[in-house]
DNA sequence: ATGCATGAGGT
DNA sequence: CCTCATGCATA
């Protein structure tokens, strides 16, 4: 059985690469970055330059809106089922599916979807403006900016774990003080930001001081043996840590990686009393690597339209000289980021 | 720590 | 085809 405590993440891969992560960032860092309209590096480096830019991609958009025909919207709800698969901690093998717990409900239905109205004479129009070095406008045309949701499944899930058998103490602040109401620990509790936030640093802070890095706790996870749950990535446990999840997502695996924590800590107590025992993966996936010029453009018809259709993905991917699949893809990945917490607009 | 990708579940 | 939760590969 692997110890939690086992020093030994297991490497990645064997080329270039150090086991440990013993360094302590600042998550405020991260946080302000999430906070940017636009998370690029480069973005505000050329802020003054991308007005051309801007105007460009605001001719695009009154085009599209004039072409645009009326859509029903998405209320983008979602209840996945759980289901548990097993994972393979060591790096590799198939294409293992997981547990695709958690999720639930946006309460944001709040925007309204243009359609197409790509011209070619306007793409390279706005190709062109923003090849003179212009950046995409901050500005993301519409912050949703999801209040609070109202989960369901995994969340019920949650909340049993807790208000029902809550056999220890947990951590249950309230640093804020603006309580409505005087917590009867209904199901629209504990799905606060900033106890979120909070936790999340006391977790990273505990873990570091257990000596285990975050890939060891995403497989130890799969020890635990919560019904549901299996082991998670380090990049999850990252995520969670440096708040760069969805606010649903978060709240769901708080009770997971508490419990973790929880185990972890009694566990080393117990080797701390008993001071001898000790016990002592193939095919790579390429990742493209979308260029610098190209992404600016894609950043700047994301701000004007953050869901392109399939006919405007195709001539943006043409435009740029990029698979389809690879700008459909990008477009999807943008929004989530731009849905992902880190408190950007909900207060 | 993050960028691009996959897959499940939904419309 | 989308959204979401996640993960592999990488910078």
């Amino acid at each position: 059985m692997m110890s939690m405590n086992s020093k030994q993440a297991f490497s990645m891969h064997p080329m270039l690469h150090e086991p440990k992560y013993t360094h302590l960032h600042t998550s405020s860092e991260a946080i302000r970055r999430a906070c940017l309209p636009t998370p690029q590096i480069q973005g505000n480096i050329f802020a003054g330059f991308d007005e051309t830019l801007l105007r460009g991609a605001e001719a695009l958009a009154a085009v599209d809106i004039v072409s645009q025909k009326s859509h029903p919207f998405k209320p983008d709800a979602t209840y996945h089922t759980m289901s548990s698969v097993s994972c393979t901690p060591t790096s590799s093998s198939v294409h293992l599916h997981h547990p695709s717990v958690l999720s639930t409900h946006h309460p944001h239905h709040h925007h309204h979807q243009p359609s197409q109205g790509l011209d070619g004479d306007l793409l390279d129009h706005l190709n062109s403006a923003i090849s003179l070095g212009g950046v995409p406008g901050p500005e993301v045309g519409s912050t949703p900016a999801h209040p609070h949701s109202h989960m369901s499944a995994i969340n019920h899930m949650a909340h049993h774990a807790h208000a029902h058998a809550h056999a220890q103490p947990m951590n249950m602040a309230h640093p804020h003080g603006l309580a409505p109401h005087t917590v009867i620990s209904g199901p629209e509790t504990e799905t606060d930001p900033r106890e979120l936030e909070s936790f999340a640093e006391r977790f990273k802070q505990r873990r570091i001081k257990l000596g285990v890095t975050q890939a060891d706790v995403g497989a130890a996870l799969a020890n635990l043996k919560i019904p549901g749950v299996g082991c998670l990535s380090q990049s999850t446990i990252c995520r969670f840590e440096s708040l760069t999840l969805s606010h649903n997502n978060m709240v769901a695996l708080k009770p997971i990686l508490e419990a973790w924590l929880e185990e972890a800590e009694r566990a080393q107590r117990e080797k701390m009393t008993k001071p001898e025992i000790y016990t002592g993966g193939d095919k790579k996936r390429k990742r493209t690597s979308i260029a610098a010029p190209e992404k600016r453009s894609l950043e700047a018809y994301f701000a004007v339209q953050p869901r392109p259709s399939s006919k405007k993905i195709a001539a943006i991917a043409e435009k740029l000289d990029l698979k389809k699949n690879v700008v459909r893809v990008w477009f999807c990945n943008q929004r989530q980021k731009q849905k992902r917490m880190k408190f950007s607009a909900t207060y």
